[in-house]
DNA sequence: AATGAATGAGCGTTCATTCAT
DNA sequence: AATGAATGAACGCTCATTCAT
């Protein structure tokens, strides 16, 4: 009877998998990709370095497995969020609030984005991650063909919310007490005070 | 006799100088810091990998003379067409369109922000990127207390500021053709657009 | 199953270990620590360069390392040889025999003493030839307190009783046939006939 | 009309030679040879680095060039003390004393010995050195056929003189105060009380 | 003779990765 | 699958020496 995946080996494959992202994602953050080695991480995990090459194929790998698993967790979140706007109001609203909370609820998530922000577009991100950036424009490319937002360059303007979000994000979370409320509201009141005034494209 | 820079020996220091610098900032934009090596930028100007040291102390330190150089270079152009404005509009216009201007002209030294922007900010910035950050941030203070802005949250609006002027800036440079004043039309219609909805502070 | 020493491993990590220290102190022997290089070190024992700080943190380490051993293996024996001593007479012969007949089995030790002699006493001596030096000094201190030896500068004998050792013994070894006995004899005699004569104290 | 050596210029490389073996001989007696860079001596002396190669030829040559200007300073004294010997104990006496003078009066000629002398005999000894070890032991071995020496071991026994002279006297100052006069009758005592104790020759 | 920038071999050390056990 | 010692290329940097001026 072959082992199809339940058994106790398994189990245990899975544990140790995690128990090496978890690390190499806390050090990512800590003190970025440059500045962590694979032995700090297998050495947080107790286990044996041969053994981090059991799981992944190289430091690189690692990495972007941690920034594929993070936007694989993220990413459903912000989009169901999204899904369940009544208006382009609302819609921007909601992604401001959402980016923020789960940014203020995993400080080392947002800290492995900030510390490596070099490695996170174009050549050097990842799958998930374009594919994160993907959606959240096509559902600006659906509110444009719906009539919920004017025709406007949807490029910038996704650039735009991207930009505003990280960055006003990280003065949030700086602020002691974190005020998500307050701040997607403030990024929500920019951006949909200015929509109107966007050039329209054509 | 002191030979004081007019001596052919001189300027063949200043142009030793100025290669390292050069070569340093390109490795800098087209790998990021931790990738770049030291003999990397002296194979790029043909001199010996010694006279690296004649010129600067360490990696790190050409690397804040790069950031350093790059920022007293960018810094007065945005001041002086940020004092020409006429109105809150018009700075925020400004502001944008000479920044986008900046990058269109110097796609390396944009590289260099954008591949080391986890230095950018904080404790790993120089202090002529923290100087400018400094005056931006005033020059907005001053606008709110000449009644120009109404009194917001001048963080987080500096924040979104530079958001959207790194995140748009970067759009922008990946296109054919590069058109900076639509750029600057998008971004600063957004913002002169969203001002007066913004949250009133207090 | 951990393996506790008896492992083809550990035999291994023994051997390697052993190695390295050998290499080091024949090379330190030689040419003395500052022109012994890492690389010389383990070209020696043929393991690659990386493999050295497996087993010794720096250059420096192992240097002390090589020097402690050596003081750990000269020490006891020559205090066993002190205490057998039935004279004052006795102590001083033996302890020159002793030393002697060390010097003369282990010629390469004895070179590392001449050759780094500067990095002997004082700030850069190890704790273990600390403790050889104070070890024969209350040995003579004791000596004086039972009435075997005159109340003399007990620091100034025992220093006169090092730089005989070292500058007879240097002397001794180069000599063919090294006659161990008769240098000890030599060296026993002056001291012995000396002894009355030394000033007393007070 | 050529200049034949007390021109002007002949003065300056006199002193320019004089200040550069003055900043070596700082160096090796404050950090040692292998520590001391021909910078750090150029530096000390307001000249230009390729300027030490006017005068010496490479770093060893200069510290050969220390050692042999000291000893050529201090042989002569030691000498001329030893031939106003009048018996032997008094010849023992004054080589003691005079040497004890010597390095208490010139407290970093003498580190430059203890920082060293791993490079004071043998193969790595200078020809003024030898010179001087030499000049010793003619002494000695003249002392013994004038029958005021019995006919000892002249080596060993010049090897224990020395011994003697650089431990004890190393001790010496380190004292405050030093007392070259109680220091010297301590090993002079030890020596004469000695000698007739020593084995013969044959 | 004096200068000081240029040279490049070489140093101690790190670390991603491999492999025998 | 797990181990951890071994590997060796590569790194940032130093410094004795050379050489054009």
């Amino acid at each position: 009877m072959s082992d199809t995946g339940g058994g106790k080996r398994e189990l245990n494959k899975q544990a140790n998998r995690d128990a090496i992202l978890q690390a190499a994602r806390e050090l990512f953050a800590e003190v970025g990709y440059g500045a962590t080695t694979v032995r700090d991480i297998i050495r947080r995990t107790g286990l044996a370095s041969g053994t981090f090459y059991n799981y992944f194929l190289s430091k690189e790998e690692i990495f972007d497995a941690v920034r594929n698993e993070t936007a694989a967790r993220v990413r459903p979140r912000l989009r169901a969020e999204r899904i369940r706007a009544t208006s382009f109001e609302d819609f921007i609203h909601r992604t401001f609030r959402s980016f923020f909370e789960i940014i203020a609820a995993n400080p080392n998530l947002y800290a492995v984005i900030r510390r490596n922000s070099g490695m996170l577009r174009g050549q050097a991100g990842t799958q998930e991650i374009a594919a994160g950036f993907d959606e959240l424009r096509s559902d600006v490319e659906d509110a444009v063909r719906r009539g919920l937002l004017p025709d406007v360059d949807v490029d910038l303007f996704v650039a735009a919310l991207t930009g505003v979000a990280l960055e006003v994000g990280d003065r949030m979370v700086q602020r002691d007490p974190v005020d998500v409320e307050a701040t997607a509201r403030f990024a929500a009141s920019l951006f949909n005070g200015g929509i109107p005034a966007l050039p329209k494209r054509g």
